[in-house]
Parts: structure tokens; C-alpha cells; sequence
DNA sequence: CTTAAGAGTCATCTGTCGTACCTTCAGCTTACACATT
């Protein structure tokens, strides 16, 4: 079976005649059945490393994607590309159409979902009737990054894996430290899993951080930044307040077209914006951590943080979205003294005081033994008095001990006693791990050498040789900043090379 | 000796927070069939 040439597979499949940095030694692997954790640059097609295998295998494969607008896109892709027995299942379905995707579900050799999803047990009862031959986990340092407190589900993954018969596994990121890497491989119960890692450094991105002293410099920056060169940039907030106020705010200084976007915005909105920006309909985008994950811009020209995030990770992320298409590009980091106290005040709003375990938990014990009616996940936080994140965490928590939703009720006050002090142990190591990381961001910040060398060291050994000035602690200003912009690209056009794109419009690309 | 101005100290108050999935249902919109003028 091992025997075909992969390069043939892939011009029959994808019309490619070559691979890319990473794919072929990656699917290699997958195909032999080994467990592997790919660490590849954004832009580098990662989502060829299992839809070329897909094709190959005999059985299904199933990809849990963290967001549903992700797992349409691609779907919608490799339809428009000839493949058609591919489908995702989400609550974007309605219930006769899930019903008829569910009973056929051995017709797909590409099942995408999100990990809730695999906790719904009709799926769960679908999928173990198929013959799965490949667990793909898509943005897998959601794993590590959400997994913990957010999204809970994430850490459930390998219950799952095994319920479907222990698939090889393949688990894709752009960005994970050595670090994230390992708790990756602890949360899927495979330490042997094999690392295939590229350096993640952008060559061709300058790095410049300056201290302000207030709002009203920040601004004024932005506004001297902005109107040096038109360029789509994109501006990063840590709070949606803040993502509106400075959008409206730099719509009076600056002509350009500027637009907010975050979570709490209504969907359609949310895709107009994302729209607009993606087809060089806006300039700037103020917004927070929600945009990001699947934007797909090759011309992104400056990432400007107005707020720093929590962690380095999250920054290399951001910034990651700037120069896919190799061209110069910029990052600017504002910082204040003041802005520490927003990501501590995120930290604390997921993680519950050990302290305050004993107390939350016997709330629980008096809630669900004594209550009549059950209490939905909104009522039981707010009853306890702690947020969605830090109910999700101890919910989880019991879960896993067997505390809550496991049938008959359990009195037994040592059980209670001995999970009291489990969960204290478990949240002491969060808060010393989430504060360690803010501790990193802010040192980062404060880093009297080149900032391109301490940001990407705890992520790989070298750092290679930039392409463009390296940053402002090595002689580099915003103004220095090279932009030779054409004017924006595709707009006008002949018209043959418009119809060619119109045609070309379903044609597929790998993406991330 | 009294009083006003200014400086320093303490207590109180104000401000205010991101990331997604799921389920289920109320309420709304839209398309369409049918009856009436």
C-alpha cells in the first residue's frame, strides 16, 4: 500500500507538482500510522497534510477545527475544488439535514467538527460504527491555549480518540513552544508522538515597541503611523470598548477607511467586516482577539498592538497574520505602564482562588443534591458567583472525578474532601503558569536587546538573519519602515485577467 | 493669639472584562395559497 509515489497522488489529487516545506514528510509519516505533532508556518498549506491522505486511506477522517466559520470555509473549498464527500457537522445544520448527514456519515472520507461535537453522544455512537483511519486535531495549540479553563471539551479529545478505535493521530499548529508542545502530547495521551518543527521567525518583519504614557499618545502615534503610507493594518485590542472607541476615534484623524470588529458583534456584521477587510475594502481593522484565525490576507502590511496580550504565543499569533506574502511588513507594540492590569484582570476572571475551592465546592454539593430542578451552566455560575470560564473549569473538574453528571449521587464527604484539594493543587500550578506567561510578555516588553532574538528563542533554537531592519532596540523606526505599496491590487484589472479570476474563483488552494 | 493658605495624608469611590461552542425556543420575516371586493 506504501508503495505509489506521493508526488503522483498529489498532481492526481491537487494538480501540485511539488510539495511544500514540511507536507510530504509529514504525510509520510501519517500514512505509516505514526502519531505526529506538524509545526509549520502559517501559509504553508497545512490542511494539504490530511486532505491528501484523506484520499488515500481507505476509511474516514475526521478534523476537529476550533471554529465553525473555519470548517465551512474549507468544506466549501474542496467542494468548489471536485471533492465531494466531504462534510462538517454543526449547529449551523438544522435537525432534518443533520439527521440525514448522520446516517450516512460512512459515505464522507473528510468529517469536519468541533470538539463539543464529539461530545454529543448520537455523533459519538455514528463515528464508532465507522472505520476511522485519521484523527486530525486543526489549530492544535487550542488545545493547550483553550483547553485548560475556556473550552474544556479540548481536553476530552483523547477519550474520544480512543472511543473511535486509536486512529493514528495527526495534530497541526502554526505556533507552539517547546512547552505547548509537550502539554499537546500529555493531553493526547501520546508522549511519543513525533515533532515535525519549522522555524516560525518572520524574516521579513521589522519589530518596534514603544513606551506611551497615555491614551492620547497612544493615538497620536497611530494616527502619525497610519497617515506615513496607506496599507491594510491591523490594529489588536484587548477589550471591545476599546476596539470601538479608537476606530471612531481615528475615523475623525485619519482618511482611511477604518472599521472595529469583535466578538460580541452580530454575525453578519462580523463577516461584512471581516469581508471587507479580506477584499481591500477597509484599510484598518481595530479589533480584538476574535479576528484572526483563519484570515487569510497575503497583504497585510502593519500589525499595531494598542494593548499587549497575555501571553507571547498570543502576540506571534497576531503578528503572524502580517507578510504572508513575503514582503515587508511591521509590528508596533504600545504599551503603558497602566495596561498591566487588563490581562491580570483576564487571568482572574478564569481562574478561581484556591482559597476560595472549599467554599465554591460545597455551594456545588448543596446546589445539585438539594436542588429539584438541574441548573443550566448560566444559573450555576451565577449562583456560585464566579464567571463562565471559572464555572466551566470546576464543572470539567468534577466531571473528571466523577463528582457531577455521573448518575447516582455521591455523598461521600472524604471524596469531596480529597477533589477540594486536587482542584487547589491544579488551579496553584495555573495561576503560577498564567502569571509566569504574563510575566514573559511584559519582560519581552521591557528587553533591553533585540526583541526578535528574545521573542522567537523559547520557540527554536536559531533565529535566522532578517530580510528588512530588524527592530527598534537594533536601530529600526516605524518611519524607516520600507512600503512600496502597489496601488491596491485587483481592483483594476484588464478584463481578461478578471474573467480568469472569476473562473479560477472555486479553483483550489491549500490554506492553513 | 487667631486665621487663612498650602501641603500632606487617609479614606472612599469609581471604573469595568477576551477568546466559542451547543441547545432550544420565542419571535420575527418571507413566501405563498386562498378568499374577497
Amino acid at each position: 500500500m506504501r508503495n505509489f509515489n506521493l508526488k503522483e497522488k498529489l498532481y492526481e489529487h491537487f494538480g501540485y507538482l511539488q510539495f511544500r516545506q514540511g507536507q510530504e514528510e509529514i504525510i509520510q509519516q501519517v500514512l505509516e500510522g505514526r502519531d505526529v505533532l506538524g509545526i509549520l508556518p502559517t501559509g504553508v498549506g497545512k490542511s494539504l497534510c490530511f486532505q491528501l491522505p484523506s484520499k488515500l486511506l481507505s476509511g474516514s477522517t475526521v478534523v476537529v477545527s476550533p471554529l465553525i466559520s473555519l470548517m465551512i470555509d474549507q468544506v466549501k473549498q474542496m467542494k468548489s475544488a471536485g471533492f465531494k464527500s466531504v462534510v462538517s457537522l454543526n449547529s449551523f445544520m438544522d435537525h432534518r439535514e443533520k439527521r440525514v448527514v448522520l446516517e450516512h456519515l460512512d459515505q464522507y472520507s473528510l468529517i469536519y467538527l468541533s470538539p463539543e461535537m464529539l461530545q454529543n453522544e448520537l455523533v459519538m455512537y455514528q463515528l464508532i460504527k465507522l472505520h476511522i483511519d485519521l484523527f486530525v486535531i486543526d489549530e492544535a495549540h487550542c488545545i493547550s491555549q483553550w483547553g485548560h479553563e475556556f473550552r474544556t471539551d479540548y481536553l476530552k479529545l483523547s477519550r474520544s480518540i480512543e472511543q473511535v478505535g486509536n486512529p493514528p493521530v495527526l495534530a497541526l499548529s502554526a505556533t507552539a513552544t517547546p512547552e505547548v508542545q509537550t502539554d499537546i502530547k500529555q493531553q493526547l495521551v501520546r508522549p511519543e508522538m513525533l515533532s515535525v518543527v519549522y522555524p516560525m521567525d518572520k524574516v521579513n518583519m521589522s519589530f518596534a515597541v514603544e513606551e506611551t504614557s497615555s491614551h492620547e499618545e497612544k493615538l497620536e502615534r497611530i494616527t502619525q503611523v497610519l497617515s506615513h503610507k496607506k496599507a491594510p493594518t491591523m490594529i489588536y485590542f484587548s477589550s471591545r470598548m476599546w476596539a470601538e472607541r479608537v476606530s471612531e476615534e481615528l475615523k475623525t484623524k485619519v482618511d482611511q477607511r477604518i472599521a472595529f470588529y469583535h466578538g460580541g458583534m452580530e454575525q453578519m456584521d462580523r463577516l461584512l467586516v471581516q469581508q471587507q477587510f479580506m477584499n481591500d475594502q477597509l484599510d484598518v481593522i481595530c479589533c480584538t482577539s476574535a479576528f484572526g484565525m483563519g484570515v487569510d490576507k497575503s497583504n497585510i502590511r502593519r500589525v499595531i498592538h494598542y494593548h499587549f496580550p497575555t501571553e507571547l504565543e498570543s502576540f506571534i499569533q497576531e503578528i503572524g497574520r502580517a507578510g504572508r506574502d513575503g514582503k515587508p511588513c511591521a509590528s508596533l507594540m504600545l504599551y503603558t505602564p497602566g495596561d498591566y492590569h487588563l490581562p491580570q484582570m483576564f487571568i482572574q476572571n478564569e481562574l478561581v482562588k484556591p482559597e476560595d475551592v472549599e467554599g465554591v465546592l460545597h455551594s456545588v454539593y448543596d446546589i445539585v443534591y438539594k436542588q429539584e430542578t438541574e441548573l443550566n451552566d448560566e444559573e450555576m455560575s451565577e449562583e456560585l458567583k464566579l464567571s463562565e470560564t471559572q464555572w466551566n473549569f470546576i464543572k470539567y473538574q468534577l466531571e473528571q472525578e466523577k463528582l457531577i453528571n455521573h448518575g447516582p449521587v455521591i455523598r461521600d464527604k472524604h471524596k469531596w474532601g480529597q477533589t477540594t484539594e486536587k482542584i487547589q493543587w491544579i488551579l496553584e500550578n495555573r495561576w503560577k503558569y498564567k502569571s509566569r506567561k504574563l510575566q514573559e510578555m511584559v519582560s519581552w516588553l521591557h528587553h533591553p536587546d533585540c526583541k526578535r532574538k528574545k521573542l522567537y528563542t523559547p520557540f527554536q533554537p536559531d533565529t535566522r538573519t532578517p530580510e528588512v531592519a530588524c527592530c527598534s532596540n537594533c536601530g529600526f523606526r516605524m518611519e524607516d519602515m520600507e512600503l512600496d505599496i502597489e496601488p491596491y491590487s485587483a481592483t483594476f484589472t484588464d478584463w481578461k485577467s478578471r474573467l480568469e479570476k472569476i473562473f479560477h474563483q472555486g479553483a483550489y488552494h491549500a490554506t492553513d
